[in-house]
DNA sequence: CAGTGTGAAGGGGTTCACAGCG
DNA sequence: CGCTGTGAACCCCTTCACACTG
C-alpha cells in the first residue's frame, strides 16, 4: 500500500499510463465487463500484469486477490486519481483546422474537459463559429484567461507565434498548456507544458523503416 | 566510437530526441550561426550536454574536439542518420479536420515525407479537395498503397474505424502507421506504429494540475 | 585550452517471483 | 486455488568525470 500518496512518489511513466488503462476499462464498461484481472487487461494492451498492478499501487489497493477488479470501481478511482473528477476549464488558441478538429473532439468534453474559448489573430477567422463557439480575438485571451479561470491553455497556432502566446497565456494564469506547435516553450517553471510533436513522430517512424545509416 | 552502426544499438530513447537536435539545428542554420558546442545546443533544449554528444556518439563523431559542431554538417549527419535522405511517400486516411491540417502542415513536405493520397470513406468528402488534392474513396485505399508503393499510413479517423483501416493499410503493404485514433491498433508485428495520443496528454496535465487525490 | 567522445557510476523503470489474502 | 500487491533483481537510460585531441 503507498504510504502517503504525493504526486512526488508516482514515476512519470505511469501517469500516461493511467490514463490508457481508463481507456480500455471504459470499453470494457461498454461491453458489459463488470470484473476484469490484470492479466486481461495486459493483453489488451500489449503490456505486463506487474506493470499495471504496480502502477495501480502508487495510488492504493484496488483490486481483490483471486478475483480481480471491479470495472467501475477501477474507472471511479483512476479518475480521481487523474484528477478529472473536476472539471477542467480549457482554452484554444489558433483556430485553424487543428484547432477547430480539438474544438470538436467529443472525446475531451467527457473526459472533463470544458472548452470555454477559441482564440485567434487573424481578422478571417475572428467573429466566425467553430462548433458553435465564437472565435475571439487574441488580444483578450489574458484577460478572458483570467476573467473565466482557464486553468489549460492549448496552443494550435504556426511555430513562431506559439511562445508569444505562451506567454500571454501564463501572464493571464493559466496552470497547464498543451503545444502542438514544434517548439519548445519558455515558461515559469510552476507552468506545466506537455508537448505532441507529430513531425517527430513520422521522423522516429522514418529512422525506423529506413535500411542503413552507413 | 560506434563500432557498427545497428539501429538496434540505438536505444529507442535517442531517437525522438536526435529529431528535436535536427529542429534546433535547423533554426540556428536560419540565424546563420555556423558551430555550436553541445552546451549551447542543451541549453536551448533545456536538457544535459553530455547526453546529446553521447546520442551523437551512436552514430559517429560529428564534432570537433575544443571547437564544437559544424551546424551544417551535423545537420546532413543527423538527417541521414533519420532516414531522412529518402522521400517517404505518406497517405492520409480521414479528410476530417485533424487530416485537413495534416495535409496542409508545410513541415511534412520539407522533412522529405511526400503526401501522395488522401483518403475518406465518407460520400460527401470523397471528391472534394484538400489542400489541391482529390480526397479517394477508402475502398480503394489497399489498392493505391500497392500501386504507388506508400510507405507510411496516417490515420486520422474516428477510434471505432481505425483498426479497419490499419488492417487495410497493412494489407496494401505499409511498412508504417501514425495513429491519431485512441486506440491501440494490432498490426503484423513487422508494421511500425506510433500514436499520438491527445487526451492522453491532457490528462496528464490534469494530474499534475489536480491537488490530492484522497 | 576548450570541448568532444566515452567508460563508469548512478538513478529509474520494468519485470520477476512469491508472499499474502479472499 | 487464483490473482493481487510488492520487495528485489534486472535492465536501460542519464549523468558524471575525465582522457583525448584539434
Amino acid at each position: 500500500m503507498a504510504g502517503f500518496l504525493d504526486k512526488a512518489n508516482v514515476p512519470p511513466a505511469t501517469v500516461p499510463r493511467l490514463a490508457r488503462y481508463l481507456r480500455i476499462l471504459h470499453k470494457l464498461e461498454e461491453e458489459g465487463v463488470d470484473k476484469v484481472a490484470s492479466k486481461e487487461l495486459a493483453d489488451r494492451l500489449g503490456a505486463n500484469a506487474a506493470q499495471i498492478r504496480k502502477d495501480f499501487s502508487y495510488f492504493g489497493e484496488f483490486g481483490v486477490r483471486g478475483v480481480g477488479y471491479e470495472v467501475g470501481y477501477l474507472i471511479e478511482q483512476l479518475s480521481r486519481c487523474l484528477g478529472l473528477k473536476q472539471d477542467w476549464k480549457v482554452a484554444i488558441v489558433g483556430a485553424g483546422k487543428l484547432g477547430g478538429a480539438l474544438a470538436r473532439y467529443r472525446g475531451f468534453q467527457e473526459a472533463g474537459f470544458d472548452l470555454v474559448g477559441i482564440f485567434d489573430s487573424s481578422k478571417h477567422l475572428v467573429g466566425t463559429s467553430v462548433d458553435g463557439m465564437e472565435v475571439q480575438s487574441q488580444t483578450v485571451l489574458g484577460d478572458f484567461i483570467r476573467d473565466s479561470g482557464v486553468d489549460i491553455v492549448i496552443i494550435t497556432v504556426p511555430a513562431y507565434a506559439a511562445q508569444r502566446v505562451a506567454t500571454k497565456a501564463v501572464e493571464g494564469g493559466v496552470k497547464g498548456i498543451l503545444n502542438f506547435a514544434p517548439v519548445r516553450l519558455e515558461v515559469d517553471s510552476h507552468v506545466l507544458v506537455r508537448q505532441v510533436d507529430m513531425s517527430t513522430e513520422l521522423m522516429v517512424l522514418s529512422f525506423y523503416l529506413s535500411q542503413g545509416c552507413e
